[in-house]
This record gives structure tokens, sequence and C-alpha cells, in this order.
DNA sequence: GCAGGTATCTTGTCGATGGCAAGATATGCT
DNA sequence: AGCATATCTTGCCATCGACAAGATACCTGC
């Protein structure tokens, strides 16, 4: 519950580790992006902090819980990113769009678990929230266009959104468009993919 | 390389299981739909066949050999659904679209393990050439518009179609709509989601 | 400052898994 | 009929997730 980061962590390694949850949560995103969310393992993330294999269970409980964690910071993270994004282009949906992309090439491990709910426990609380406030920014950002939707029509629009980011930001991420066709910068490509659906009002 | 399906199919097991590669496929295709594919497990499968647990092996090299043929299959079935769709619609591509994600919701275990290319051989031979059809299948629907984009215009339309319908299926296969938002029929909230992107020609 | 309580981490174990090796058995070709 | 081969089995090992029990360091209250 509290933070017990002394000046140890500067000198030796700090007492009992002293922020294993982090270091762990840490290591999770680097395993996860050499060899994705199935071949992720307790035993090498402990390897990895450097403590025994039954550390991580004493603070994630078990696997799925670890990934709870991690696919919770995710969303946190996407939430910020995208409400980063609206307040710096004034409220452009290509923008936004662009900015999911990029939170989803930059943070591949975390996206990678995000939409994968049998990996983790999809009633905790915490993450729930952590969702809805992902959720809230993109609406924010389809209820801030200039013509902004109402009512279905508003849904629609921020579903198709959705869709049409998250779709080209999955399969960018699985290697399936290739470099000769979209090239090698995935926010400009999504960029011109986003500009099909919406024009850009900013 | 032959098909051993003799007159004993029928009447008790056939021998050496007569069919085994077939029916771990099928068996693949039940479990995953239970628990991922992150759950799969050969020993698994070997007793749903009724199988010893090496015995998958034999067919498949290894896991990702299965995941492999697994995927294959997933590619030429929906290269088929996709010119069947073709054919029936009279080339629109709203249908197209709307086939793509009937696809994955009918054929969920497939299309969860399709795109994720750390779980199987991405480099075979077979897999390749099923990939290229359902590619070729999706690029003849654009194509095939009656006021079809040309040069790079096609390919951002291509990409653009496919991200929008890869997107909204791999949310709706992730549970990540609610059900009191987009309603409990995927094909219906994709038609009117696709929509938003191309109005339908047909 | 010290004693009890607690959070953190370790060690040991169990059942299950993937993969490999070696052997058994049926099939088909000649 | 006999032999080569495809198919399947048995046995084994390293690794994994989970659990139980114990050790260690910190922290709170006095």
């Amino acid at each position: 519950m509290l933070i017990a980061m002394s000046e140890e962590s500067a000198a030796g390694r700090p007492y009992h580790h002293g922020d294993l949850r982090r270091a762990l949560l840490s290591a999770a995103a680097t395993a996860i992006e050499e060899s994705g969310p199935a071949g992720l393992s307790l035993r090498d993330l402990a390897r990895r902090a450097g403590v025994s294999h039954a550390a991580p269970a004493h603070h994630f409980g078990d696997k799925a819980g670890l990934l709870t964690a991690f696919a919770t910071e995710g969303f946190e993270t996407l939430a910020d990113t995208l409400a980063r994004v609206r307040q710096e282009s004034g409220g452009s949906l290509l923008e936004l769009g662009v900015g999911y992309v990029t939170f989803a090439v930059r943070h591949r491990a975390h996206f990678e678990v995000m939409f994968r709910p049998e990996l983790f426990h999809r009633d905790d609380a915490g993450l729930a929230a952590a969702q809805q406030r992902a959720r809230a920014a993109l609406r924010a950002g389809v209820a801030g266009l200039p013509a902004a939707p109402v009512g279905p029509e508003a849904a629609r629009t921020e579903l198709a959104a959705w869709s049409i980011v998250h779709g080209f930001a999955t399969l960018w991420l699985g290697g399936a468009l290739r470099p000769d066709q979209v090239g090698d910068d995935p926010e400009a490509a999504a960029r011109l993919v986003i500009g099909r659906l919406f024009a850009s009002p900013g």
C-alpha cells in the first residue's frame, strides 16, 4: 500500500526488492513483446526480476491476476493518451484515431492483452473503471466534432471510428500488412486510412 | 497423402482412427471456442480424439504446426466465403464486409488464430497460399465497385474496408461491445457500421 | 528500543503440458 | 507372402502454474 522507495534503491538492491510489483509488470511488457501473451510465464518474470518462482503470486494471485493489472495499466495509459491528443489537436477525430494507433504500436504488449478477456479477470473493478475511462475519452472525441452526431447516429459513428482504428492497429501488429504496400510508418498509414472515413475538421 | 476412409468408418472406429488429422483439427475448433487459443492443449485434443498423447505430433510436428494447419483452413474458408458472397450479392462491398464479420463470428476459433502469427509457422507455404487467396477475394471486392478506385486510392480503400470490418469483428469477439448498445445481432450491427464507410451500390 | 504482527519472499511439492525417443502395430506395395 | 512405411503408443524429461509451509525483513504500538 505504501511506496517503499528508500535510499537503498540507489545503492544496492532495495530490500525485499522494494518494488517487485512494478518490476514484474515492466518485465511482462518486455516478455510479451518478445513472445506474445500466450508465451508469458510467471516463472520467467520472476527470473527477470531476480526473485523466486513463487514471488509473483503474492502480488497478483495468479497469472490472470497479473494480466488483469497489466490490462488495467494499458487502459489507463490509453485513456491518458487519448485525452492528451484531444487536447493538443483541438478535438480532431482523425488525430484521435491516429493516437489510438500510436498507442497500440508503442505499447504493443498492453494492447495485445487488453482486448483478450480470456487472459484476465474481466470482473475486476479497477479494470472496469479504466475501461470506462478509455471508452469515455473516445466518446468525447466524437461528441466534440464540429458537426457532432446525436443519438443513435453518434453511437454508430463512435463504433465505426473505433472499429477502423482498432482494425488497422490489429492488422498492423499482426504483421498482416505488407510494408511494400503500406510503408513502414504506422501513423502515416493510419492517417490515410482513417481519412477515408472522416475528413479532418482540424 | 491418401484418404483412408474405408467402410469401417460407418461401423466401429476406423482403424488407426482413420482420419485423426481431421478429427484433431475439428477438436481444436471446439477447444479454442471454449478456452481460447492460449488454453489449447495437444494432450486435450488427443483425449478428445481418443488417442494417445503423442499422436498429434505425428501429424503436425508440434503445436505450432497444428495451428498452422488450423489457420490455413481458416483462410481457405474465408476465401470461399468471400467469393460466394461476392457472387450472391452482385459485388456489393458492404455485403462483402458483412460476410467477413459473419465468417469471424461463425468460425470464431479459426479467426482468433489466423491473425496471431506468433502461434503458428508463418513461413508455411500452404498457409501463405491460403492467405493470398483470401486477400485476393477482398481485393476483388474493391476492384468490382461501380466507381472502382485505381492505383494508390484502391489500396487505401481496400485497407480502410479491411480495417473497419476486421476491427468490428475483433471488438465483437472480444466482448468489448455492450449488447445494450449494439444489439445482439453482429451482422445487423456490422451493416450499420460498415454503411458509415461505404454506401451500398447493390 | 523492543516485541508482536504483518507483508514480502523462499523452498518444496504436485499435476499437467510440450516435445523427444524408442518401440509396437497396421497398411499397402511389390 | 513379405517388407517398407505410415500411424500410433509408451515412457521420459524439463517447464509451468498453483498451492502449502516456512523464513525473513519491516512496521506499529508501547
